[in-house]
RNA sequence: GCCCGGAUGGUGGAACGGUAUACACGGAGGACUUAAAAUCCUCUGCCUCACGGCUUGCGGGUUCGAAUCCCGCUCCGGGCACCA
């Protein structure tokens, strides 16, 4: 026992035996159980689900989880119906490696993390309604993602396609792109490398403009929807046809500045562009084919490395392009800053007025021609506005006029149109893994496509004993050979089913929907229950996930609403952000990391303990791979989890990121002990003999009481727990010093104390002499009379510097203000010699008196 | 390179354009104790013996008054990467 904190003293109040006492008392009444009742208002509050990792729960998890606990808890003080609900995205790759490595089975895996995680949470007294709890890998849940997966294939939304995928030998899977930064896996290091394969497609682009219509509304951070906005990139420009001349074949460029075409000195194909074989003249064959397969060669990681600042490369095909508007022919290139994906894949090129252009032209020798006017086109890009030049019936307008004359003029010649472009992609839906659902897809023989019925969800995973890819780039699932085989439902004749499974991404994008009716089997949620539930009133996890999985979902979202299957268009009313948890990490030279017990600092440098070897000292976001992470349970242990919990939240504000550093859990664990000791006496064990059944005349404790008051009720809103703390100690501290405390104060103080530490403040409650749970007690309200002083202390400054401060009455007039700040003689020591110039007075804070 | 945050005591942080440093940690001193722990009380931004002066990353500006608003930087963290 670390006796420092558990000696047998009465004082401290002992958070073992309370903190399971009341967890099984909870549990018992089945507490935090979903009302059915729906007269009450709703409010649906959503942790983002972790992801059952080996490593267990560290202390950064439960930041957000605290905090939603305790709006959660104050909700249902304030008569609110609340759902508070807890699953695991349990489908995903390190299972599978973890179950590789160990030779185990991913579900066994995925179970025990569960556990480990179910564990260390339910120790924190999380108020969850663990009927609810869900997990993506459970076939009673990824029946009804696959049944939304056919519901997006009937509405036209989901494809096959021949795409190029990041293909990584090493696990034998595709990636997303946005598990491939710099050429290898994210999560492993693993080199990622591009191949074509059929993969399943999402037309997320369809829902681009409702995607970003729908942010208008959301009360989100504006840097996330600002995020989103720009993922979504939607650009408005033209799509301009060139004609390659004197070979009967064309091609399309997409650009935002058709007003430019005029100074168009040469264009670009990507690549990869289907004409380039065609349109290449024999003698450029050599030259565009060894830039084509050096192209090819340079991985991602090299061309992304080298964007931008790189010297541009590229290759003359030898063909001339004509500009639709001149009539002139220009230069036909090759060139990889141009992309494949993006637009058509090609370009006309305008170096006076666009950088990249401009960086090539001269790289390349070639021609630069002005047509706005305002920069010195030779030396640079000029991308503002100015009047048009060398540009026939163009000259004389700003871009924005210039850009509808040209387009028009495009379009009744038949050689362009307007059109809108979007940065976003469409979503590769399709992984070569095991661990994940299964498509309700089968293939006939022909190749065509036909769909599992309903009634035959789900199809469930099969068993495994090998979870790598067959080698020969075939999903691990082909090595199911009798599960593959299926018959078709139309014909009864025999079909394949399709062997790759759906990413991480699906369970986690509709798992606020399944939490409103979890248990039922016949529909994937009640639609009267739905509409009862949703939106989700406020949702709460890391910044990580700003564009994905929230573009993802909104997009599930939005295309289950134009189906009529749910009753809002967007899923998540408010959305917040709480911050990382960082800490210190020890790494040698050769990037080995040492636990923080294993170094000591020697004249301001780190060192490995009793050695000279040095150690970077770094702070990084915490993660069991830098040894730097901190367990909740050992702080549990210790402090208790209701000190845990104050202290997340008393760190500073919850979306800031919080260096994490223990040395202050002392003081919300004192706090506590204060709270534990207005109501039980250290001595006795028995109420307190000041704590009194009648009013007391203490101005400063009722001030703060009701000023403690609004401020933890405003928390509930504004989310500011930190400061809601401070003023929680601040009546405590003023209670502790009182001689009588009037015992309505401390019952108000004791229900407001209850959502943020619910173990000791349901054991003081009881203490209080109430017999049932505090839970479901009434939340206090404040009286903002009370709250205001009896005196005013104002500031007075003479130039802006204060000089004195005096105590007047706070219904002061304006005049009478100022005329006792003159007569303060520390103020008429600074007056003294110059004339007062003027005189401010701001109601209750200050006098200003401005002399020279 | 672009975009978004941030920088306040020894430390985490607080502050509708109006007394900068609430609350907490740490530190110093005192009370209680045989002693220690715990608890309680007092002090704790910097300079100065003092009067007083200085202080919110740096430099300007607006204002009677700026941590807060504006302009120009520096550093740190995060995101995006040639999107025509």
């Amino acid at each position: 026992m670390s006796g420092r904190l558990h000696g047998d003293r009465m004082s401290l109040y002992d958070h073992r035996s309370i903190e399971a006492k009341w967890q099984k008392v909870w549990d018992e009444q089945g507490i935090y159980k979903t009302s059915t009742d729906r007269t009450r208002p709703k409010y649906y509050v959503l942790d983002m689900f972790p992801y059952p990792s080996g490593a267990g729960l560290h202390v950064g998890h439960p930041k957000g989880y605290v905090a939603t606990d305790i709006v959660a808890r104050a909700r249902r003080m304030m008569g609110y119906n609340v759902l508070r609900v807890m699953g695991w995205d349990s489908f995903g790759l390190p299972s599978e490696r973890q179950a590789e490595r160990e030779n185990t089975h991913p579900a066994l895996i995925t179970a025990r993390n569960i556990q480990t995680f179910k564990d260390q949470l339910s120790r924190l007294g999380l108020s969850y309604d663990w009927d609810r709890e869900l997990a993506t890998s459970d076939a009673k849940y990824y029946k009804w993602t696959q049944w939304i997966f056919l519901q997006l294939y009937n509405a036209g939304l989901a494809y096959r396609s021949e795409t190029p995928v990041n293909w990584c030998p090493a696990l034998g899977t595709v990636l997303a792109n946005e598990e491939v930064k710099d050429g290898v896996y994210v999560e492993t290091g693993d080199p990622v490398e591009r191949r074509s394969m059929t993969q399943w497609m999402f037309r997320i682009t369809a829902y681009a403009d409702k995607l970003l219509a729908g942010l208008e509304d959301l009360d989100w951070p504006d840097g996330i929807k600002k995020q989103q906005r720009d993922w979504i990139g939607r650009s408005v420009g033209a799509e301009v046809s060139f004609a390659v001349a004197g070979t009967g074949h064309s091609f399309k460029v997409f650009t935002t500045r058709p007003d430019t075409l005029i100074g168009c000195s040469y264009a670009v194909l990507a690549p990869e562009h289907e004409l380039v074989e065609a349109i290449t003249t024999p003698e450029r064959a050599a030259a565009v084919h060894a830039y084509r397969e050096q192209v090819k060669r340079r991985s991602d990681r090299d061309r992304m490395a080298q964007a931008a600042d790189a010297p541009k490369t590229g290759v003359w095909t030898g063909a001339y392009a004509v500009n639709p508007v001149t009539g002139e022919e220009v230069q036909l290139w090759i060139a990889d800053y141009v992309l494949a994906g993006y637009g058509t894949g090609a370009v006309f090129a305008c170096p006076a007025h666009d950088e990249r252009d401009h960086a090539f032209a001269r790289t390349h020798g070639l021609a630069i021609r002005e047509v706005v006017a305002g920069g010195d086109v030779q030396t640079a890009a000029y991308t503002g506005d100015g009047p048009h030049v060398n540009s026939d019936f163009l000259n004389g307008l700003d871009i924005e006029t210039a850009k509808k004359v040209v387009t028009s003029w495009l379009e009744e010649r038949g050689s362009g149109r307007e059109m809108v472009q979007y940065r976003l992609r469409d979503w590769l839906f399709a992984r070569q893994r095991y661990w994940g659902e299964p498509f309700p897809i089968l293939e006939r023989p022909d190749g065509t496509i036909v769909t599992v019925p309903e009634a035959e969800l789900p199809v469930v995973l099969p068993e495994l004993a090998e979870f790598k890819g067959t080698g020969d780039g075939r999903p691990p699932l082909a090595r199911a050979e009798e599960w593959v085989k299926a018959k078709d439902p139309v014909t009864g004749l025999p079909v394949q089913r399709e062997t790759s499974t759906m990413p991480q991404w699906a369970g986690s994008c509709w798992y606020y929907l399944r939490f409103i009716s979890p248990d039922r089997d016949d529909v994937a949620w009640d639609r009267g229950d739905e509409s009862y539930w949703m939106p989700v009133d406020l949702y709460v996890g890391g910044a990580e996930h700003a564009v994905l999985h929230l573009l993802y979902s909104r997009f599930w979202h939005q295309v289950l609403f134009d189906l009529k299957l749910v009753s809002t268009p967007e899923p998540f009313k408010r959305l917040y952000n709480q911050g990382m948890i960082l800490a210190n990490s020890y790494r040698d030279a050769r990037g080995k990391y040492y636990y923080p017990t294993q170094v000591e600092e020697k004249s301001g440098t780190w060192f490995v303990k009793g050695t000279d070897t040095p150690v970077e000292r770094k702070l990084e976001k915490m993660s069991k791979s830098r040894y730097n992470v901190e367990n909740p349970d050992d702080m549990c242990d210790q402090y208790g989890a209701d000190a845990l919990r104050l202290y997340e939240l008393f760190m500073g504000p919850l979306e800031d990121t919080a260096i994490w550093e223990t040395t202050g859990v002392a003081g919300t664990r004192r706090f506590l002990e204060r709270a534990w000791r207005l109501v039980v006496d250290p001595e006795t064990g028995e109420r307190p003999s000041k704590l009194v059944d009648h009013a007391v005349d203490d101005r400063p404790l009722e001030r703060s009481l009701h000023s403690m008051l609004k401020k933890v009720s405003e928390a509930v809103d504004s989310l500011k727990f930190n400061t809601a703390i401070a003023e929680m100690m601040m009546f405590v501290n003023e209670a502790t010093r009182a001689s009588a405390v009037p015992v309505e104060a401390v019952d108000a103080f004791v229900r407001v104390l209850a959502p943020f530490a619910p173990h000791v403040s349901e054991e003081l409650w009881a203490r209080l002499g109430h017999s049932e749970s505090v839970t479901g007690a009434s939340w206090p309200s404040f009286d903002e009379s009370k709250i205001k002083a009896d005196t005013l202390t104002l500031s007075v400054q003479v130039n802006g510097k204060l000089r004195a401060t005096i105590e007047v009455a706070p219904d002061i007039s304006a005049e009478d203000a100022i005329a006792t700040a003159k007569r303060s003689e520390s103020v008429q020591k600074f007056v003294a010699g110059g004339t007062i110039r003027r005189e401010i007075y701001v109601p209750g804070r200050l006098v200003n008196l401005v002399v020279n």
